[in-house]
DNA sequence: CGCGGAATCT
DNA sequence: AGATTCCGCG
């Protein structure tokens, strides 16, 4: 129907659904994966961090770069990539973000997290994507990584 | 590198 | 809660 349509379109206008205006600029309680997400937003850090891949994949092409623009945004002036990496680590139980394996300094977003996150008001269980992916799937949406594509 | 436990911080 | 720091293991 037209209101899956539409809902679809929305999922398809990343990152402009998935940004959440009140933490971006300048603001110190910033979270790791909204960082990760302005970052891939902006077309001057493509050789530091981009989309690669599956949709959701992305590099981390110049790990020591990103980890110090983190660390500029959260004052800590410290940080590496072996801390910042721990964070993203945090995200696996969190299904936000997941490791793909074998390709080094690549991660995937689990978009179906980072909707719910930024779209609470939203009701998952009863929002036409996951009725189609109940229906491609047979299950509720909880352990679904997979983005299905219209 | 990538992982995850543990202690600690804000 | 969401990191940060540190670290031993594979």
């Amino acid at each position: 129907n037209s209101c899956a349509c539409g809902l679809v379109e929305v999922w398809f206008a990343f990152p402009d659904w998935a940004y959440k205006p009140e933490s971006s600029p300048g603001s110190r309680q910033i979270q790791l994966w909204h960082f990760i997400l302005e970052l891939l937003q902006k077309e001057e850090y493509q050789g530091v961090i981009a989309w690669q891949g599956d949709y959701g994949e992305f590099v981390i092409k110049d790990p020591d770069e990103v980890a110090r623009l983190w660390g500029i945004r959260k004052c800590k002036p410290h940080m590496n990539y072996d801390k910042l990496s721990r964070a993203l680590r945090y995200y696996y139980n969190k299904r936000i973000l997941h490791k793909t394996k074998g390709k080094r300094f690549t991660y995937k977003f689990n978009f179906s997290k980072v909707v719910l996150v930024n779209y609470p008001i939203l009701d998952m269980a009863n929002s036409p994507f996951f009725l189609a992916q109940n229906h491609f799937n047979g299950e509720i949406a909880e352990h679904s990584f997979t983005l299905i594509l219209y």
